[in-house]
DNA sequence: CGGCATGCTTGATCCAGATCATGGCCAGCG
DNA sequence: CGCTGGCCATGATCTGGATCAAGCATGCCG
């Protein structure tokens, strides 16, 4: 498979952004658009953006414990964050895409509280924290967004309390990748898994057999059809069925 | 049980504070004490405080889809914060003890995203949220706090991703139930569970019947003496390391 | 006081998913 | 080429905790 600096859809290329714009998935791209006043400050804002990358598919861009001192914007690619005991084991907290940003939960004690690993290969907007957050003292709208950004990312982190069956989480999980790869104008339907089967397993708290063999089932109902890490989502409503147990909550 | 507005120990009145000073258990106290500045814009924070309660054992604070106007801080009792489904299920999210800010997360989407219930008899202090956001872009502490709280609410919540046997879920439960109230002054090892034992079933996402048995197993081996919602924690070193599953993470 | 409800415990049984074990597939590479 | 090592699939077995089903304590209220 095809491992690039764009991610795994390489008919769209990165959109970098130039001097007055910031790259299309970007978080903060939203500010600009809704309203325009304050351009000066989010000129400052677009100015201490410092692009970084690529890392290669398991190279860290910042570890437990680290000083906290930047945020990121993912540009390309997927990356994840986990937690890892001193046993070596690791738990797999959340999947990011372009446009998501990481790290802001270093805030609490000043230090990343996971690690947060490059799944394929992966390009970065990093923005420094002490600057960032003194702008966001002058643009209401940045802190805001801020804010929306770890209140998503709580949220999130609750949908996954409760115990569900395997495939409702499976297909809960397909329908989101499907998302977020239709918010950016992919399709929802056919999508491709950058991550092996152990770290969606991880992730949803499976053994790797179980997300196997629940593949297998929702591929001999008819619902998916799965060739090694493309997906085909054939039947989302029944899909969307299968998950309620997880997305009805409310 | 005695259920009364200052919780479940009463030797310790409630500090409501005075005009010059937080109650002594909220979040936002310490942003008066380190640092002396902007006390005029502190004096604006404490001033659009508002009492409220007491709300009893049941009753709703805010509900899932309420508009978002404002925040919380727990002066007195134990908040649980649940999603329901429309089959009635529920799912309980977190408690929230004396010096708890709750609602953070509806500034989302300018709703809340789950309902807040009283466990026991609570008082809380509620704050607008306009004018919070407003007075946060004007002391950087506050703004700080503020993300720190939803930062720390968002570890939380990642501790729980993964599967772990029933007696580290409940021996993590307990040590962190007593760390609150040791944090506020009471004692570590001898704790009251404010909530009945299905509320903590469903927390730590087992059965009633699985809660009761592992506290039993705990019992026999000595770990802790329990009589109804009294709970004492006879070798903190040994439940620790039970929990070492769960709490070694980092 | 008795009766009923609620919450808690305990026992018996069952099952979804973990674990153990094996074999296939494909890519990279000497 | 053939070898090696990831990754994935599938079968067989085991088990922790859910579920089903009683009992038991406590407290409320007529």
């Amino acid at each position: 498979m095809l491992d690039n600096a764009v991610g795994l859809w390489p008919e769209k290329p990165v959109d970098d952004g130039d001097a007055r714009h910031f790259c299309s998935t970007c978080v903060f791209g939203r500010l600009c658009l809704p309203r325009g006043y304050d351009k000066a400050a989010l000129h400052e804002l677009h100015c201490l953006i410092e692009h970084v990358g690529p890392f290669h598919a398991g190279a860290e861009i910042f570890r437990t414990g680290d000083a906290f001192d930047a945020v990121f914007s993912v540009r390309a690619g997927v990356v994840k964050t986990q937690l890892r005991d001193e046993r070596g084991r690791e738990q797999i907290l959340a999947f990011y895409t372009p446009g998501d940003l990481i790290g802001l939960d270093g805030i609490e004690d000043d230090r990343y509280p996971c690690t947060a690993v490059a799944v394929d290969t992966v390009m970065l907007c990093r923005f420094s924290f002490p600057a960032i957050a003194t702008l966001s003292a002058r643009v209401p709208d940045l802190q805001r967004t801020l804010f929306a950004v770890m209140a998503r990312d709580l949220r999130m982190a609750q949908w996954h309390k409760g115990d569900f069956p395997a495939e409702a989480r499976l297909a809960d999980f397909l329908l989101r990748w499907g998302q977020r790869l239709a918010q950016r104008g992919y399709s929802g339907t056919q999508l491709t898994l950058p991550m092996p089967r152990g770290d969606i397993a991880n992730y949803l708290s499976l053994a790797p057999e179980t997300v196997s063999r629940s593949l297998r089932r929702l591929m001999d109902d008819g619902l998916v059809e799965v060739r090694g890490r493309e997906v085909k989502l054939c039947q989302p409503p029944a899909l969307v069925e299968l998950a309620r147990a997880i997305t009805d909550r409310a």
